[in-house]
DNA sequence: CCGGTTATGCTCTGGCCGAGCATAAGCGCG
DNA sequence: CGCGCTTATGCTCGGCCAGAGCATAACCGG
């Protein structure tokens, strides 16, 4: 076994994406960070420290002292660890390499008085294009001119298809649009140098009239982040009970529909939804009703709790409304 | 902000949970370890090294330098470092850390002359619960009893229908076989402390009657590694083409079929496998056909590649057959 | 009371899935 | 050479579920 001992020891950076849906518009708690320049909006995170007990309670600790919130839902999403930071980081001492384990959090805000933190941006500010709730336009020609353009211009290696993994990664000419694939079309818009993050990473000035599409950068790989909980949360409330950490105690359908389209980015038929969530027992009345919705009462339920024990996947499954392309 | 210098440096383990089919049982790759006395079966796995230039090149060094066998599909699996080896371990100098980093690989043995390995091992070694393609007895009687008796003897916390999510877990009682959840139910038998490496974390003796029905021990954690790995691949399969990783280049449909429930570990309804298969457009025939399969010669397909930039979701949907509980 | 708005119930229809029947085409053996 | 065995392959039938939309209920503001 030649080189058995020479190993790295290295730094460890929890990193917390917590996410809570405030009028149905999902936001992501983000804290300032004076680092670059212009002051990028960054995930929670700290490195990993001697008094933390386990990976995720370190997680709770950091989230905790920066943002002075207590997380309840909290899951592994991804090591990160093959590309820390920018090429400039990457050159330094190797032994001062950092991995950074990112964590997925679910927080109900306004319920049980909770302090409204400062820092919580709508995800849809760092990926406007997620946002197909109003159907319509789907991508801004500007930056669909230059993915295209990007696709044609075969790279040197093999990836022989890019035009065919483009149009069904951003759902174009008829491709079905799969609200799931956000990491994905995040990573091919930064192969493609369409975000900001991408000419930093390459010490490149941004191209400037994409400032206005491209959405928001964040501090180092943070959207990266950000963008794989958005496919993760998007895929896991399907089978899995989720939705109901960010709905609280007691709710409507409607606003359940609601949190779910706010969610997944696309727009659900309000029948079927209904019916979905009535079959699989999710939820029980609670007997009182909602006024002030501007129509009919809704009657309020609550979470069932015991489903899990029931079903074997228990999940919000989504049937959408097909709205056409836009007209 | 307190503390904030005290961070940890920890070393990082990559380790592999390399998967193969031969002879339609699936196989991890395993090396041996002397480290405790009997020898423990034990997944492939290193430091993460200076020379490693990304977490994924340093997991197919390790594999090459210890197995000889160079990879092709890798994925990331999870990182763990909440529960870290032994509790003698854990209460080593705090500095002293260690997160392994846990990935799946598949290959394919056999073709392309890979040199045949030592330490393949069968999965169901480990797992031998998680074959239920022959239906039959679902888990032997031992072990049910054990686990009904720890579900019953409700624990301190909270955790109040344990008995449900037994039945659910384990497909009792007319609950249905999710055979996805593998995880789950290694975790539940460790937790029952039904897995002799339940009681060697404990310092205890592992129970001898278990030992028939238990499964084979692995080294630290690693069983439970390879049941994260089983649970993945039985999901994955059904929504992305990895199971052609798997596969020689051509191939006949039963074959296929065969290799989906060896993973799966449960039985395929033949002729509807073949009809989801064909409506995916998944494969392509060759215009050979295999012969000696005992019968009429099976055609050869092979994979379609394409598919990837068809469909949203290519993969091998399993649709089952019942076979009834055992008579 | 009327129109607007939201909630809720119900129906119709096509597609997919579970299940099984039926036929084709090899093999080994008497 | 024909028979029985085995596996491959084609096809059908019925039920369930999801997509889509019609219809009704119940509240609000004028």
């Amino acid at each position: 076994m030649t080189g058995a001992l020479e190993e790295v020891r290295v730094r460890v950076d929890l990193t917390a994406v917590v996410i809570a849906v405030r009028a149905y518009v999902p936001h992501v708690l983000t804290v300032g960070r004076a680092a670059p320049a212009p002051a990028l909006a960054a995930l929670p995170f700290g490195p990993l420290q001697p008094g933390h007990r386990s990976l995720q309670a370190g997680l709770r600790a950091w989230v905790e002292r920066q943002t002075h919130l207590r997380l309840g839902y909290v899951e592994q999403l991804y090591t990160f660890g093959d590309r820390v930071g920018t090429v400039a980081e990457l050159r330094q001492d190797i032994n001062n390499r950092t991995i950074s384990i990112a964590y997925l959090a679910l927080v109900s805000i306004g319920s049980e008085g909770l302090p409204i933190q400062e820092g919580w941006r709508p995800w849809y500010h760092f990926f406007p294009w997620e946002d197909r709730r109003a159907g319509g336009s789907p991508l801004p020609s500007v930056l669909l001119d230059r993915l295209l353009d990007w696709a044609r211009s075969t790279g040197p290696r093999l990836d022989k298809d890019r035009v065919g993994r483009l149009h069904l990664t951003f759902g174009l000419d008829g491709a079905p649009w799969d609200e799931e694939r956000a990491l994905e079309r995040y990573e091919m818009l930064y192969a493609a140098g369409l975000v900001p993050e991408a000419s930093l990473d390459d010490g490149l000035e941004p191209p400037a009239d994409l400032a206005p599409v491209a959405g928001a950068a964040m501090f180092a790989d943070h959207r990266r982040i950000l963008a794989t909980a958005i496919s993760r949360l998007r895929a896991k409330i399907k089978y899995r009970p989720v939705l109901f950490e960010l709905m609280p105690p007691t709710f409507t359908l409607s606003a359940l529909q609601k949190t779910a389209e706010a969610l997944s980015g696309v727009a659900l038929h309000k029948q079927n939804f209904r019916r979905l969530i009535a079959q699989q027992g999710l939820v029980e009345d609670t007997g009182e009703t909602a006024t002030g919705t501007g129509g009919r009462p809704a009657k309020l339920v609550r979470f069932r709790g015991e489903v899990t024990l029931e079903r074997p996947a228990p999940g919000v499954r989504l049937s959408a409304t097909r709205r056409g392309s836009f007209p």
